[in-house]
DNA sequence: TAATATATATGCAAAATGAATATAGGAAGG
DNA sequence: CCTTCCTATATTCATTTTGCATATATATTA
């Protein structure tokens, strides 16, 4: 996610979102990627929508690569074989300064906007 | 910007803050782009660094294209002329609606946080 | 006249994003 | 049996965004 570079410090974008869901519902436990899109689906998150799955499997990927998850295949059960993901505890230590990210954000926001409405 | 569109229904991105940043400076006056990087510089937004500078002109154009701004040449007064940026009324209307939807953000972010100490 | 500060702009590679499409196993119904 | 649907993951491609280096040009100062 190229982090704590240039710009306001915090790493924005699509993707720091869905990699903060991602973690958040990883951190109660193993779960796949079907089962995330379901979720956040209820959540009103549009990521469920036509064509928005393949983005979150490849956020998923991304994340295995970062070493935030790692994932191992469950194939008991009906249906194709699902990948489930669990969170390193790299991942959990990304989680919290996430956390501590969106809280700074927070702050940056009411700076903003305390300026504009001065 | 591409906004109103897919994934948690704000758009993010180091592009939208600076064009909120932009567009809260020009609303208290005209002020052209080299200025507007001194201010980045000031507020310790990292913006200023080396090569970051193509990046604000960049966007301050984007905004002129979106119609947000509009610019016009100083010629007066010594050194290189100076393309100097105002807001229009669609820009203020637009500035608004960032305000709001940075409001929305805070809110989002709040959920966001609740569920995880959760 | 060489260096410096001011001021704007372009170019290019890499990364992120949106959205369509591909692949495939199993269940359900006619 | 065969078609359709649901589950589940993955690939592909075009476009947009981003980081950063570099180019251009005027005026000031040493």
């Amino acid at each position: 996610m190229r982090r704590g570079r240039g710009g306001f410090g915090l790493g924005f974008g699509k993707g720091w979102w869905l990699m903060a869901y991602i973690l958040r519902v990883l951190r109660d436990g193993p779960v796949h990627g079907y089962e995330i899109l379901e979720r956040l689906v209820e959540d009103g998150l549009a990521w469920g929508s036509p064509g928005s799955a393949g983005g979150l499997y490849r956020q998923l990927r991304v994340m295995e690569q970062m070493g935030l998850v790692t994932s191992t295949w469950d194939v008991t059960g009906g249906g194709p074989a699902k990948r489930v993901y669990s969170i390193t505890p790299y991942g959990m230590e990304y989680l919290y300064e996430v956390v501590n990210d969106m809280k700074a954000l927070k702050r940056e926001i009411d700076g903003f906007i305390d300026a504009f409405e001065r």
